[in-house]
DNA sequence: GATATTAATCGTAATATTGCAATAAACAAA
DNA sequence: TTTGTTTATTGCAATATTACGATTAATATC
């Protein structure tokens, strides 16, 4: 039905799968890559760095956002965003331990 | 539109993106979580451990199996799946990369 | 105040994803 | 050959996602 049953799942699978979605999309994948390179804090170049529309880079902006990846400021008219790094970190965990699973007795076919 | 323009990003954040969407659901953490803590090859048991309907099931696994994540063996009626360790890996190392960027100098707002 | 600049929001179209019932396909066992 | 078991496929409905034009909101500058 396009919505997914979450609530069959354990806290911890949702919360893998939700980060996962944040850079399953390739412009969210270089809007974070951006953010990183930038160290001074990239504001709407976004749009001229990433061949999408201005209205498009928001809407993936404020995804990331709500999920804590990024925080923004305003600063004039422009907005700085930049990696939360705390929430970084704790996806980096996450995800991590979800990737370093124990491989070596797994092919069994 | 629905529809990514993956045209405009490089075939690196691409495959970043596309790993991603993979665990992105938790129906797939949870059939790759079962997937790696069974040591006998699990088979359509992935229907009951999971809450989800077989066809639901066989969708994610063809997902996975598409990307080459997990392998199948057919054993009699029943399909016997299991992580492809290769794959599992190579998407470890270029996941890891990318979660493992320099997080120092980011933090400037 | 009027005007420009920047980013967010609204509205909408196109496509993708998720989920399942019904069915088909493949195989084993009787 | 029939019957049961298991998995894949088909078809469809509901919802989500992606993208952008038009507009609005916020702020700076004149």
């Amino acid at each position: 039905m396009g919505i997914s049953k979450t609530e069959i799942f354990t806290d911890a699978q949702n919360e893998i799968a939700l980060f996962a979605k944040a850079f399953g999309h390739p412009a969210r994948v270089a809007i974070l890559q951006h953010l990183f390179k930038s160290d001074n804090c990239v504001c709407g170049d976004l749009v001229n760095e990433i061949g999408l529309a201005q209205p498009t880079i928001s809407q993936h902006l404020r995804e990331l956002k709500h999920l804590g990846l990024i925080k923004g400021n305003v600063e004039g008219t422009s907005v700085c965003y930049c990696i939360n790094p705390e929430v970084w970190s704790s996806m980096k965990n996450i995800l991590s331990e979800f990737l370093n699973q124990d491989i070596t007795k797994v092919d069994c076919c």
